[in-house]
DNA sequence: TCCCATATTGAACAACCATTCAAAAATTCA
DNA sequence: TGAATTTTTGAATGGTTGTTCAATATGGGA
């Protein structure tokens, strides 16, 4: 036997943010042999084809921002602190971010659904259970009293995960910071409503 | 002299549909030839590239969307009826749509932000138009008393095209008829808060 | 009616695409 | 140490890409 030598977080973060760059479409393996380091038999030999490196990478990128979100919540004991601060890195995300380079989910969502089922499948699921997490943190909110019950924490999840899928697509248009952070204070004042 | 040929109403709007189902990338010259029936020549000759042709179909869709919001508008006296009506076109389209057939302006722009400076800024320019669209037609029920003048109808107009963006890309996780009448119901409650 | 300018045609182009493959290198286990 | 197994290497593959071009057709102005 032999174990592969490259290291393989650190590849499928280059693929990633590559992958976010440019889209997977623009994205060409040689941009990904160059972006990773691996020869294209190496990719083939490790992750089948370019689809199956876009797919490890969406794994990736959901781990890390797992990882983000535990440790942004577990510093915040009230609901409402917990998630200003995570649309406060959203915003600084998109404002500071490389320019196209912003939430890997949704911009390749918005480029594959209606053309590759399975990583557009994928996806939803991912976002769906971003979207949990969201609910999750409401409900803490709700059980603390700091919310009301109804709206119940799904639905309000729900509307935030809308609007954060709003502002990124609003960045888009306009990085304009004075209005980005108008709309997600807005945006939270609803939630918490 | 002599001047050209086909419909070119027609041949922008197929090539419209199929920029808006398969994204700029993947679309391809041979599947542009085959949806507007023009050999490659003519379509290099009246659009001078691929990009022309999809700079030609956004100025179509952005004319199309203009006259569609026009007869919309004129059939509603009051903002909140108005707006209603056009939520309720939005939310069909994300349900009824070909898949990954939703708008032209977000998805293109998703896909080309910091990838191409000229389309990008075109397609800025065209929502936030259509923004300021939002922000008139909000004004009138400013002036009509139906809304209060604070927040202005320039920061409700953001706000509600943030929410507009963001139900597109929600559709795309999930094409549920239930909570995108409700997610518009509460943005509309939001805006007109 | 003739001529000029432009549109149409469709084959041909080089460049690039994702992928394959056979040879060489490296690791593990006996 | 040696054999088995897997990775790495990087050139080569066939197909597709956006674009060009010379030949042909067509319409408007004189």
């Amino acid at each position: 036997m032999r174990s592969a030598e490259f290291d393989k977080e650190y590849v499928l973060r280059q693929a990633m943010t590559t992958f976010m760059q440019y889209g997977y479409n623009k994205t060409s393996m040689q941009m990904l042999t160059k972006a990773t380091g691996l020869h294209p038999g190496s990719i083939y030999c490790a992750f089948k084809n370019k689809k199956g490196l876009l797919l490890g990478a969406i794994q990736q990128y959901q781990h890390d921002r797992n990882r983000q979100f535990e440790t942004l919540f577990s510093q915040h004991s009230n609901t409402r602190d917990a998630l200003h601060a995570l649309l406060e890195v959203i915003v600084e995300e998109c404002l500071n971010g490389e320019s196209g380079q912003v939430c890997l989910l949704t911009k390749t969502l918005t480029e594959l659904v209606g053309q590759d089922h399975e990583v557009s499948t994928v996806l939803a699921k991912n976002l769906n259970s971003f979207e949990n997490s969201l609910a999750s943190i409401i409900n803490t909110g709700i059980q603390n009293k700091e919310v009301t019950a109804h709206p119940d924490a799904q639905e309000r999840a729900q509307f935030l995960a809308m609007g954060i899928y709003g502002i990124r697509t609003y960045a888009a248009t306009r990085r304009d910071k004075v209005i980005l952070e108008q709309l997600s204070e807005q945006l939270l004042r609803t939630v918490l409503t």
